[in-house]
DNA sequence: ACCATGACTCCAT
DNA sequence: CATGGAGCCATGG
């Protein structure tokens, strides 16, 4: 369970108006291949409120597939209440992707 | 230990 | 672009 708790960790830390794929999550986690039980982490323990895997995407920057942690579209929609432009379930990787050894230190939005 | 599942990713058709 | 198959990993029965 250390992996799914080290999961839940990264994935707090993502920071505002920001998004991580779940190779990232996963190769902080431990597993750079283990972007599947990154996935399943989120899904089986998404800590709501705590843990925004709205923030958390594919590594196109594509969203969940239609359901997501409340309903589909709400992850698109949280997103952009964060500043992050979505177009049909994609973010702009090259621009919102996290940099979490940056930790970002000019979060403005 | 084995088998089945899944919010992944890559390749082929 | 849609669908199917294979490989990867962690978890649960």
């Amino acid at each position: 369970m250390n992996f799914y708790q080290s999961v839940y960790e990264i994935v707090r830390r993502i920071p505002k108006g920001r998004v991580a794929t779940y190779g990232q999550v996963a190769y902080l986690a431990g597993n750079p291949r283990a972007s599947r039980a990154v996935g399943y982490a989120l899904h089986r323990n998404p800590f709501p409120g705590e843990i925004p895997c709205h923030r958390v995407v594919n590594r196109e920057g594509r969203l969940a597939p239609g359901f997501a942690f409340g309903g589909p579209g709400i992850q698109q929609e949280l997103l952009e209440a964060e500043g992050v432009a979505v177009q049909d379930g994609y973010v702009d990787l090259t621009k919102y992707c996290w940099h979490p050894e940056k930790e970002e230190t000019h979060s403005d939005v």
